[in-house]
DNA sequence: CCCATTTGTGCGTTATAGCGCACAGTGCTA
DNA sequence: TAGCACTGTGCGCTATAACGCACAAATGGG
């Protein structure tokens, strides 16, 4: 039985935990029957795409959150808000920084840098992997972008999108040191350490880990 | 056959021309039959997520993207890529100013604010749909965030991370104006108008609304 | 306690997914 | 022209999804 299918039946169960339904309920709810339901919670099935359609409707959720990990749960986020402090000082011979102050979040597929740019240094970039897109917001002082052969340029409080999977490069032509965030999207089921193959969203779900309350 | 169904033969069909493959030549890189990948383009049959999982394997893409809409490609980014000028001046009454620097991205699921609070000000937020997260970064002055009851202070170049799903509210400590970016995440699947009846990404799949589940 | 109802599982049947294969159509080359 | 390789489709067979039903165990009420 396959991981997909190990990770669909967790994310039943969760559901129907979450709404306190029997398997009969949530066979009235979804028009599944309880007999299959109970097969995939067992991953015991591969169900189809229209049986899986079912099943979302039936618990009046998107689609595609059967194969997301557990969201961040309404209390959780705030439990466990994070104040993030000034990153540490960290730098590259380019004269370039680039600290995380949001490292890599696999739930939302993004991370937020602080990255610096001293007078006059220029930075090249190698291509992320595919489908990355960046978000530049200039914080501070000038910066130039280099995207598809072509600089362009940035005041503070400026910001410019682009595709981060090709190469692209920095650069700061003003007097002083530039600062700026930098939100990098990866495609959904990538990261940091992109891998080719399709991955669940879950990542690490290794189940058993809320076997109490629901949500 | 259900909608569902004629979304994931249709992006089938795309991923296949993308890649310039035979059906005999994707059938050997996913281990699919010929005959089933026909059978799913023409939308004659309804794929198990095992079957579906093989065909994101072979195609070497993130297995949700076999659900979402038309992903950005890679090229069009930087096609596209947009020079964002500093936002126009927006005011409201409690001293607070939040104006998109990036508008509402529905493919990454995200946009992008840069805030204002004068001096003192406070400012109360509504809950976001259920699931959205918000990170803030500081980007001059001093701010406080109030989440769970709480007040965290931010200094110029600290972040937060919190659930907004539920109320939370902005302060300005300090002696002068402070200036933010607040970097707001919805599920996927939703956007700045949520829905909660499953949608394949792609379109709008009516259904009676029941907002009451609060997913 | 007994009884009725509910719960989840297993089984056999039905429906359909998934397959290998044959084939008609197409394009290329000698 | 014929021969060959490639393409997508249809068909019949096999495997499995999905079902209804029976049943043992659990639960709750009188």
């Amino acid at each position: 039985m396959q991981e997909i299918s190990q990770h669909i039946a967790e994310r039943l169960r969760t559901l129907r935990r979450a709404e306190a339904w029997s398997l009969d309920r949530t066979a009235r709810e979804t028009g599944v029957s309880k007999a299959m339901l109970g097969q995939i919670e067992r991953g015991e099935s591969s169900p189809t795409v229209a049986t899986l359609w079912k099943i979302a409707s039936g618990f009046r959720v998107p689609f595609s959150s059967l194969f997301e990990p557990e969201a961040v749960a309404p209390g959780d986020g705030a439990a466990s808000a994070e104040r993030q402090a000034a990153p540490a000082f960290e730098g590259d011979a380019a004269g370039m920084t680039a600290v995380p102050l949001f490292p890599f979040d696999p739930v939302l597929g993004f991370e937020l840098l602080v990255g610096t740019l001293a007078a006059g240094a220029v930075s090249e970039s190698a291509p992320h992997a595919p489908g990355v897109v960046e978000h530049l917001v200039v914080v501070e002082g000038e910066l130039e972008v280099r995207v598809n052969g072509v600089w362009r340029h940035l005041s503070a409080g400026e910001g410019l999108r682009f595709a981060a999977d090709r190469p692209h490069a920095y650069r700061n032509p003003g007097q002083g040191a530039t600062r700026f965030h930098d939100v990098i999207h990866y495609p959904c089921g990538t990261g940091v350490t992109s891998g080719v193959t399709p991955v669940v969203d879950a990542g690490e779900a290794s189940a058993g880990s809320d076997s109490s309350s629901g949500r």
